[in-house]
DNA sequence: GCCAACGTTGGC
DNA sequence: GCCAACGTTGGC
């Protein structure tokens, strides 16, 4: 079992979309970078938790979690010449991009911000914390999860 | 809107 | 394979 944080811009795909997609499950489509390809095709299985993180907002920071429901297969948006993911680069006989399914869990009451993650010493070695990190999938400790989800009650 | 950080691209 | 230029991310 591992955990992970998944940062998503709430005006593209927000936690609320989550809640209102079908089973309250929807495809992590539109990765565009290799480490996060890596995590998303490699290391991300069936169970494990996430934290959905809304980026690029007021106020960024940590709005609830999710499960992984279905491991990493070929990225159909990389397909799509209408998609704004698309790739030429990708085929369905060679894809190179990945998704995952996340299925819905729970909405914090209030979102656990950045500037208050940072307050905690115990979590000061998160990657997403650390300056000039863009990974839009970052793994997280078991640590900090359970510290974490101790602080929201 | 700024800008630091970092990934990607492409000429050589 | 180097590295400058460029594009993107994302907090502030």
């Amino acid at each position: 079992m591992h955990y992970w944080l998944m940062k998503s811009e709430p005006h593209v795909f927000s936690i609320d979309d989550l809640i209102h997609s079908p089973k309250k499950t929807a495809g992590w489509e539109g990765v565009r970078n290799y480490q996060a390809r890596n995590m998303l095709r490699d290391d991300m299985k069936k169970g494990d938790l996430v934290f959905f993180y809304h980026s690029s907002c007021t106020p960024p920071g940590i709005v609830g979690t999710a499960e992984i429901v279905r491991e990493g297969y070929p990225d159909e948006s990389a397909f799509d010449p209408r998609s704004a993911y698309y790739d030429p680069k990708s085929s369905p006989d060679n894809p190179r991009w990945f998704q995952v399914d996340i299925k819905f869990l729970q909405k914090f009451e209030e979102p656990f911000t950045i500037s208050e993650l940072r307050t905690h010493p115990q979590l000061s070695e998160m990657i997403v914390l650390r300056k000039g990190n863009r990974l839009s999938i970052t793994p997280v400790a078991k640590k900090e999860w359970d510290f974490i989800l101790k602080l929201v009650g």
